[in-house]
DNA sequence: TCTTTTTGCTAAATCGATTAAGTAACGAAT
DNA sequence: ATTCGTTACTTAATCGATTTAGCAAAAAGA
C-alpha cells in the first residue's frame, strides 16, 4: 500500500517518466503528446491512485507551496484569528501554513525564520519582535518573499500590512476627552515595536489636539515578561494616584483583559470609577458589565492582504516594497 | 547568496559527498573518518554556512520532521491553545507543525488529511469530524502515525487523547442538582461525536443518580452550521418553557459564550434567573458578572500527550492503540 | 527521390541529501 | 611472498519529481 510514483505509472505503461510528467502537468498539448496517449496516462494515473509527491516536486522546482507564519503567540486570540484568515486565504492559492510562536523574543523569532527557510517555505508572514530588523533585511537581500504584519520597522525596506495605529489611537483617546475624561492613564506594551509607538503617538496627538499637557507619569510601560503582575502593578499605580485619573487606556487586547481582570478583583465591591478603553479587544468584552470603548481591526483583511502581498512577491521577479495601512473602527459598549 | 549544499563542501575540500554527510551526521567515528578530516569538514561547513536541506533529507529518508494538525477551527481559543501546546511539545522533538481547520466538515477534514500525507508529514494529530472514521481507519492501515484528540470513534482501533467527558459532565450536573436545581436545560452540540455523547451521558447519569427523570424536551441540539442563531433559539426556548427551568448547561465553551451573550441581550434589564454551567470555558468567563460553573480541561496535557503518542508511533515498528483519558477540574465563579 | 519539417516520444541531468557496497593503501600475520 | 585485516575513503544508486536536449519515424515539400 505504498505511494505510487511517476516511475510506477511509466513502467506500467511502458513509456517514459517524462511523458507521464508532461501529461500530469497539463502540458500534453504543448509538448505534443498524442491524444490517445494522454488519455491512457490519465486513466492509468487515476486507476493507480497517483498523487504527486510534494517533496519531489519541491526539491526539483524549489517551490514547497507552504507559507511560514511566525506570530508572538498562536494561543492569543488575535493571532489565532489571523492564522485562520491566512490559512483560508493561502488555501485559495493552494498553499498550506506552517507556524511558530516567538513569544516576542527575537532569538526565537530568528530561529524560526531560519528553520522555516531551511524547510523551503515559499514565503514568510511575520509578526516581528523587537530586534528582528537586521534579520528581515537579510530576508530582503536573499529575496525570500516576506510580509510583516501588525508591526514593522521604519528603518528598513519591507513589505507590511498594518492597521492605522496612530489614527486609531487618536480617535479612541479623543473620544475619551470628548466624554470629559482629561486625565487618561496609558498602559503601554513596552516592546519597542512600531505599532506600539504609533499608538503612543496617537495618544499624545489626541491630548495635544485638545490642549491637554502630556504627563509622563500617566504612562505605564509593561514588558512581555511577567505581563500579568506588571499589568496589575501598572493599573494599581494608576488607580492610586494622588490626583485621581478619569480613564485608563490599554495598548492592546491582552493588556485590557489583564487590566479589567485586576480591576474587578481589586475593586470588586464598588464599581470602578474610571472609564476604560483599549486598542483592539476580545470578542467577549461585549459580555462584560464594564463599559468599554475599543478599536477593532479587521483581522480578515489583515490576513488577506498579507497573503496577497506574499503571492505578489512569489510571482514577481522585481523587488516589491509595499506598506498597506488598514483603517480601524471604534466600538462602544455601554 | 544561494544555499550551500553537501556537494559544495565536498567540492571545496576535494572529498566525496559521502564523507561530508557522515561527518555532518555525527557518524565520523562509526564510519572511521580520520580526526583531521572530520575537523576540516566541520570547519569548512561552518565557514560556508552549511545548513542541511530538509527537502533533500526528507525525500531520501522519508522523514519530514513535520506534524500535521487538523482542528475544527484554529481561531477558536480551545484549538488555538491546543495548537500552542502541540507546537511547544513538538519543538522539543525537533518537529514543526502544519495546520488546517476542518469546520467540523468531514469532506474538508479528509481533504486536509490527504494533503498533509502528500506533504509527507510524519504524523497527524486530528480533531476528527463526524464521518471521519473510515478515513482514520485507512490511516491505521497505512501505518501513518495518528492521534485523535478531543473526540474519537468507538468502533475503530485508534490512538486517542481525550478528557473524561462522562465523569466531568456528571460532576458538573451533579453540582447543579446539589445546589437545588432540578430542571436543567442542556444545550447540546449536535455533531455526532463521542465527546458530546459522553457529555450527554454524564448529564443523564447525574439526573438518574439523583432520581430525576430525564426530560427530552430539556435537551436542545445545536448544529455547527448557523450556530449563532441556533444557540439563541435554543436558549430562548428553554427560558420560555411553561414550566420554568432552574439552570442551563452548555456542552462546550463556544455554546456557552453564545448562550450567555444571548441571555445578556435578551434579558438585559432583569438579571437572569437561571444558573449557568458549561463544559469547558473561556478564560474571560472569570470576568463576567454571571455566576458560572464549568469544567476545565488541561489543554497543555492534551497537547503533550498527543505529541507523546505520535512520537511513540513514529519510533515504533509495532502498531500502537492507546486511549488516554485525562481528568477535568470543576471551577466555580460566584 | 531526396531533403526538410513535424510529430511523438525518450535519455539523462538535476534538485540535496543518505547509504550499501566497494576499493586502494598499508601494516601485520602466516 | 602471500594472505588477511584495518583504515580511510569513494562510487553509484536512490528518493520523486522536472526539464533540456535530442532522436527516430512519418509527413510534407522540392
Amino acid at each position: 500500500m505504498k505511494k505510487v510514483s511517476l516511475a510506477d505509472i511509466s513502467k506500467e505503461l511502458g513509456v517514459s517518466k517524462t511523458l507521464v510528467s508532461f501529461v500530469m502537468n497539463g502540458k500534453a498539448e504543448e509538448k505534443r503528446i498524442s491524444t490517445e496517449m494522454t488519455e491512457k496516462v490519465l486513466l492509468k494515473a487515476k486507476e493507480m491512485g497517483y498523487k504527486p509527491s510534494y517533496l519531489g516536486k519541491a526539491l526539483r522546482t524549489g517551490k514547497s507551496n507552504t507559507i511560514g507564519l511566525i506570530v508572538a503567540d498562536i494561543s492569543n486570540s488575535f493571532f489565532a484569528k489571523l492564522a485562520r484568515s491566512i490559512e483560508d486565504e493561502a488555501m485559495k492559492y493552494g498553499y498550506n501554513v506552517i507556524f511558530g510562536s516567538s513569544d516576542e523574543d527575537s532569538h526565537k523569532s530568528t530561529q524560526l525564520i531560519d528553520l522555516f527557510i531551511d524547510k523551503n517555505v515559499d514565503g514568510l508572514i511575520i509578526c516581528p519582535s523587537k530586534g528582528d530588523a537586521k534579520y528581515i533585511e537579510k530576508l530582503q537581500n536573499m529575496k525570500t518573499p516576506n510580509v510583516l504584519v501588525d508591526r514593522y520597522f521604519t528603518d528598513i525596506d519591507c513589505n507590511v500590512v498594518v492597521v492605522d495605529n496612530l489614527e486609531g489611537s487618536f480617535r479612541i483617546v479623543k473620544d475619551q476627552i470628548i466624554k470629559g475624561n482629561k486625565r487618561i492613564g496609558y498602559v503601554n506594551f513596552n516592546v519597542g515595536l512600531t505599532n506600539m509607538e504609533g499608538r503612543l503617538a496617537g495618544y499624545k496627538k489626541a491630548l495635544k489636539a485638545s490642549g491637554i499637557a502630556f504627563d509622563e507619569s500617566l504612562v505605564k510601560n509593561v514588558p512581555f515578561k511577567g505581563i500579568e503582575e506588571e499589568t496589575a502593578n501598572a493599573v494599581r499605580e494608576l488607580l492610586n494616584m494622588d490626583k485621581p485619573i478619569d480613564a485608563i487606556y490599554f495598548a492592546n487586547n491582552h493588556l485590557a483583559f489583564l487590566g479589567v481582570k485586576f480591576i474587578k478583583e481589586y475593586n470588586s465591591n464598588k464599581k470602578s470609577l474610571v472609564s476604560i478603553c483599549s486598542f483592539d479587544s476580545f470578542e467577549f468584552m461585549s459580555l462584560l458589565d464594564t463599559p468599554l470603548v475599543y478599536g477593532v481591526q479587521s483581522i480578515d483583511k489583515l490576513g488577506e492582504n498579507a497573503v496577497d502581498l506574499i503571492m505578489k512577491q512569489i510571482n514577481s521577479v522585481a523587488q516589491i516594497n509595499e506598506i498597506r495601512v488598514l483603517p480601524i473602527d471604534i466600538v462602544e459598549i455601554k
